[in-house]
DNA sequence: TCTAACCTGATC
DNA sequence: GATCAGGTTAGA
């Protein structure tokens, strides 16, 4: 569910709420949802405070201090949320820590494909998943970018899900970049030109800056921890847009399946390959717009 | 590089 | 009842 802008809402929300409050214990956990590095276990929590919360890729990492991090991954269906401890645990939920001042934070997760790790920084610093992150894809260097995508034989889609390639896109947010930048999700990966590179880094940062600053895109599950939804939806040029006009051209948005994933693109502003195609400048503006 | 699998719930 | 879902990964 969750991809780079919601984890970044979600952390800027719990940093908000939880840096510099002391963390009394663990309360509740699911055994296959929380693991623990060398020598760690549940009684590690007691008597820790959260000092940061940070984001890598769709990963949440929780700075407890003294060389101590719990990192958790929403994966489809996980939810944080700080609630009273008075009132009613959601369902499915999997993780309660005790806060203080009668509060929990609690992690909850309908799927239960989320997980969560307490590690030793050194422990961290060697995990496989982290370690394979590619750059965030607001910070990659142009020609970084082109020389990933060159040494990929796949589509242009399935690279960038790839969390290896950029860390932190998922499937709404690669089929919304893919049309603004005016690019078929199935064109191969490493015959893309130099411009078709620039629209789609330009793609990148247009789409994830303004779906940051929306909240995020809720299209089922996903909650802020506040309870909020997000506000991107509204935005979306053909993410679940199948069957409706192109706010481009006017033209059909249509639903393929690429890399088995369902994939919503528009075949006159997202042509296979190059050939005529309806004005797009404009897209910025319509993104914009609430509809 | 693709598929199946992990789970459950919502929707067709 | 069958199919699909915003993610990741083991295995073919």
């Amino acid at each position: 569910m969750p991809e780079l802008p919601e984890v970044e809402q979600v952390a800027r929300e719990l940093r908000e709420v939880l840096v510099g409050r002391r963390l009394d214990g663990l309360l509740h956990a699911h055994p296959d949802v929380l693991r623990y590095g060398v020598g760690l276990g549940p009684a590690s929590f007691a008597g820790r405070s959260f000092a940061g919360i940070g984001r890598r890729g769709k990963l949440l990492l929780f700075d407890l201090g003294d060389r101590l991090v719990l990192t958790v991954h929403l994966r489809m269906t996980g939810r944080l949320s700080v609630e009273p401890s008075a009132a009613e645990r959601p369902a499915h939920c999997h993780l309660v820590w005790a806060l203080g001042d009668d509060e929990e934070l609690r992690f909850s997760d309908a799927r239960r494909f989320g997980r969560a790790q307490l590690l030793r920084r050194a422990e961290l610093e060697a995990d496989t998943f982290l370690r394979r992150l590619g750059p965030e894809p607001l910070d990659v260097e142009l020609a970084d970018m082109r020389q990933r995508l060159r040494r990929r034989r796949g589509t242009l889609k399935g690279a960038l899900l790839d969390q290896s390639l950029v860390a932190g896109l998922g499937n709404i947010y690669v089929d919304e970049i893919l049309h603004v930048a005016r690019l078929h999700p199935r064109l191969v990966a490493a015959t893309l030109r130099e411009d078709e590179a620039v629209r789609l880094r330009e793609a990148m940062r247009q789409i994830l800056e303004a779906a940051i600053a929306a909240g995020g895109s809720t299209i089922r599950n996903y909650r802020r921890p506040s309870g909020e939804l997000g506000g991107f939806q509204a935005s979306h040029q053909v993410f679940g847009r199948a069957g409706e006009a192109c706010r481009g051209c006017g033209g059909p948005v249509v639903k393929i399946v690429v890399v088995g994933r369902g994939t919503y693109l528009c075949p006159a502003c997202q042509p296979k390959r190059r050939r005529k195609i309806p004005s797009m400048r404009r897209v910025r503006a319509s993104a914009g717009k609430r509809t």
